[in-house]
DNA sequence: CTGGGGAAGGGGCCC
DNA sequence: GGGGCCCCTTCCCCA
């Protein structure tokens, strides 16, 4: 996938992170309409559970501006309140989720021993093993080799879930989310990783546009939507095929084009 | 079959 | 360092 491009591929087992600081994870998430019409959560024992996240977080702040009746997640959705189905289950399911890795930063434990490698040198006490810099202290050195030199340390945050590596800390909690998925519908029980991600599907029950097209009457709720539209208003699209010249408005519609035969590359 | 819309996932960037 | 937003991308569905 393109969008992995930060996962490093070879999956080493013995490169873990400090799991215990992903723990303490709360997602707070301003509420839309369940202020209104308050349902039920769905409990998620497998993806959401005290081993992955602690707490769900639910929609309960901000009220949106109001809406017109006609859009009233009440008109479209009378029967899911309180009787929502769980969200689909993701492959996660099948992994293990035991959480039985040593609660001890194994990352840690590595960067120690990786700077135990580096050895100090008369005046400049601490020197790095890959590039020779030496620094006058501990930290000094680590912080080089954290930030600047040891590639092997940027990308050995590994996903416990899956097999995927990240460059940082900050990734890798990111991509965890996409595990748990902490943010949970209170209309329809589906989770999401993001907040950002459920504001977006709330948009789906509201019926709320707020992406309106200059070129035409339509609006859209997501802003990429109203991006690849705005292709459609132009003559020369963003995508172009190699072969014919022909440009589309989305790569989709491009690589469908090229898989369809007129661009046979042999 | 093709083009377009809807929904969603995920990494990067900025504050 | 974390959260929110941006942007890109993909998948599915429908006309």
């Amino acid at each position: 996938m393109p969008r992995s491009f930060l996962v490093k591929k070879h999956f080493n087992s013995s490169k873990k992170p400090n799991y215990g600081e992903l723990d303490n994870h709360t997602v707070i998430i301003s509420p839309i309409l369940y202020e209104r019409y308050p349902v039920s959560i769905i409990p998620q024992a497998d993806i959401l559970s005290s081993v992955a996240y602690g707490p769900i977080t639910v929609w309960n702040s901000l009220l949106p501006p109001p809406l017109p009746h006609d859009l009233s997640p009440l008109s479209g959705y009378p029967s899911s309140v309180g009787r929502v189905s769980p969200p689909p289950q993701s492959d996660t399911s099948s992994k293990d989720h035991s959480g039985s890795e040593s609660p001890i930063s194994d990352e840690e434990e590595r960067l120690q021993s990786k700077l135990s490698d580096s050895h100090s040198i008369e005046g400049e006490k601490f020197q790095c093993s890959l590039c020779s810099k030496t620094y006058s202290t501990f930290s000094g050195l680590a912080k080089h080799k954290q930030l600047h030199c040891d590639i092997q340390s940027r990308k050995s945050f590994s996903c416990k879930y899956c097999e995927k590596e990240y460059v940082s800390l900050g990734a890798l909690k990111m991509h965890i989310r996409t595990h748990t998925l902490p943010c949970v519908c209170k209309i329809c029980g589906k989770a999401f990783s993001r907040p950002w991600l459920l504001q977006g599907h709330i948009r789906t029950h509201t019926g709320e546009k707020p992406f309106s097209c200059p070129h035409c009457n339509r609006a859209f709720a997501d802003r990429s939507n109203l991006r690849a539209h705005l292709q459609t208003h132009s003559d020369v699209k963003k995508y172009q095929c190699k072969t014919c010249s022909k440009t589309f408005s989305r790569m989709s519609l491009l690589h469908k084009h090229e898989e369809s035969g007129c661009c046979v590359a042999h």
